[in-house]
DNA sequence: TGCCAGGTTATCT
DNA sequence: AGATAACATGGC
């Protein structure tokens, strides 16, 4: 498959998604009940183990990245983030895989919530495919499998996932407010799913490390609220900010080592 | 060794 | 509306 301006390891790494492995130079991948094999050879994208119409979906042949490069490049910081970590798509998740995903990252980190959603997969699914909305999760299991008190918010999504059929037919802000009707998504991971798993692009999830990219790179380091940067980039990035918000993510973690406030200059 | 991690909820002013 | 504590646990 011809993908223009594609980087297949930088678009599996960058955050977006937990449930993939290297496997020398391929990439094993885990999505919508499937396990499948991609790999770049020379610039082409190859899959094993899946159709040609799934990997377009999955891989969102159907997003204009040169359209989407063309526009977010006008901004010089979007712009050296791209440069630094180029070729990233936003995947199309399954919408329930990518909410335990989220929900599970929260106040986490990516190697453990690689780690928890492995030990999910392994325990309710089958080959380490996440199981479906109708297995039933039950706290103390999950509990014991690491998620700690991320476990009611796994139940309660389960119990709740249902809500998730309405989400296509929504507007954005009524498909935010949808999923934030289910208890343990709120703001955040509700933005999450909006973008990698319904392709709202438009959207601009506000997590830890974009919260401090932000208030450095734009704010001059101002303390504002997620409203405020989610309506910033809504007026800066238009209908691509998530595309920018992915590029800004990466960016942030290879070059901050730390999300933290830069120490406090001398007072004035 | 302690600090931090792709937050959410309940509860306060 | 906006701020703050509690929630559990592992990675570095």
């Amino acid at each position: 498959m011809k993908l223009s301006k594609f980087h297949l390891a930088n678009t599996l790494s960058c955050g977006q998604f937990f449930q993939w492995t290297r496997e020398g130079e391929a990439f094993c991948i885990r999505s919508h009940g499937k396990v499948f094999r991609a790999e770049q050879i020379r610039g082409a994208l190859r899959v094993e183990g899946a159709d040609e119409g799934f990997a377009r979906h999955f891989f969102a042949v159907d997003h204009d990245v040169e359209a989407i490069s063309r526009e977010l490049r006008r901004d010089p910081i979007v712009r050296r983030a791209m440069d630094a970590v180029p070729g990233i798509r936003i995947l199309r998740q399954d919408p329930y895989e990518c909410a335990i995903g989220f929900i599970v990252s929260i106040c986490s980190n990516i190697p453990r919530i690689t780690g928890n959603v492995r030990r999910i997969a392994e325990k309710y699914g089958r080959g380490e495919i996440l199981p479906g909305p109708e297995v039933r999760f039950h706290e103390g299991a999950l509990r014991k499998l690491g998620v700690g008190f991320r476990a009611r918010y796994l139940v309660a999504a389960q119990r709740q996932a249902h809500r998730l059929t309405r989400i296509p037919a929504l507007s954005d802000d009524e498909a935010r407010e949808t999923l934030m009707e289910i208890d343990g998504i709120a703001e955040k991971v509700a933005d999450c799913i909006l973008l990698y798993a319904y392709g709202r692009l438009g959207v601009f999830p506000v997590d830890t490390w974009i919260r401090q990219s932000m208030r450095r790179l734009y704010f001059g380091g101002k303390r504002v609220l997620d409203r405020e940067i989610r309506a910033f980039a809504a007026d800066r990035f238009g209908p691509y900010a998530g595309y920018a918000q992915q590029y800004l993510y990466a960016w942030s973690r290879r070059h901050l080592k730390t999300r933290q406030i830069d120490p406090p200059s001398a007072a004035p």
